[in-house]
DNA sequence: TCCTTCCTGAGACTGGTTCCCACTATAACG
DNA sequence: CGTTATAGTGGGAACCAGTCTCAGGAAGGA
């Protein structure tokens, strides 16, 4: 019962973008660089895709301090978290094992189901700290 | 150097309405609530208030999944999470030192500084499950 | 009471995201 | 390898939470 979405060319060209990215981007900043690239590709058509996208847990989705949904193609298929850089957007998966082991049973402790974790850790990269101390 | 907000009718009244409610809301919907009550307060003065309110920590801000703010006046004054029912919003206020804990850990890990954390958790809770299963 | 300063509120505006809909391209089928 | 049903595309309009503007009003210190 699995739909899977026609492959096109603008998909796969979103799609070649993404494996060449490596920090959380914006829609829009996706659509900016397809341009960049000589590929046109509508905004709209950027949307859906990288939304179908995340909705198949091909790409992870966090919502930026302004609301902006940003979207990056991860290593790890599995479910995991990720700490960013604040300034420069550098990004680690991490394994929240512990964590989620925590949520979980904070959640039964007061008589909560399916319980649902979100977990982000953003801080400052060793890099931009040696930077912003010059 | 910490400005104190000015006194008026419209911060009192929300704050009023705030004590009153105990779910997060959003501020259209504390907009609408107050109406409802008969105040008249402008929809700007009710973000701002809010904004400020959150800016000195008098009530806590969670962003929904489609990106609104909510705003709910907690009990706990000092740093804390969320524990939210999906279905009727109830709210647990729980202490996350463990997970704060694993977070730091984490972030000095990786060489990360100044980490913030985000956890949250949704659940739905044990009289909505009753409620479902009838 | 006076006066400065901050607050208020209606509406304009912004910016991210979704919707609309005519057009196009995919892929299943014969 | 054509035909065809159908999903995908894209440009622009629409949407909506939130912010800004600015003139009028209120708070509170002098």
């Amino acid at each position: 019962m699995v739909v899977v979405p026609r492959q096109t060319r603008q998909r796969a060209e979103i799609l070649d973008l993404l494996e060449d990215v490596d920090e959380f981007r914006s829609a829009q900043q996706l659509h900016e660089m397809l341009r960049a690239r000589g590929s046109s590709v509508g905004l709209a058509t950027v949307y859906r895709a990288v939304q179908s996208l995340s909705e198949h847990g091909d790409v992870d989705v966090l919502r930026t301090e302004d609301g902006e949904s940003v979207y990056r193609r991860c290593e790890q298929r599995s479910h995991h978290h990720h700490l960013v850089c604040r300034s420069c957007g550098r990004t680690v998966e991490i394994e929240a094992g512990q964590a989620e082991a925590w949520a979980a049973q904070v959640g039964a402790a007061h008589g909560f189901d399916d319980v649902d974790h979100t977990i982000e850790l953003v801080g400052t990269c060793a890099s931009c700290r040696a930077a912003a101390a010059s």
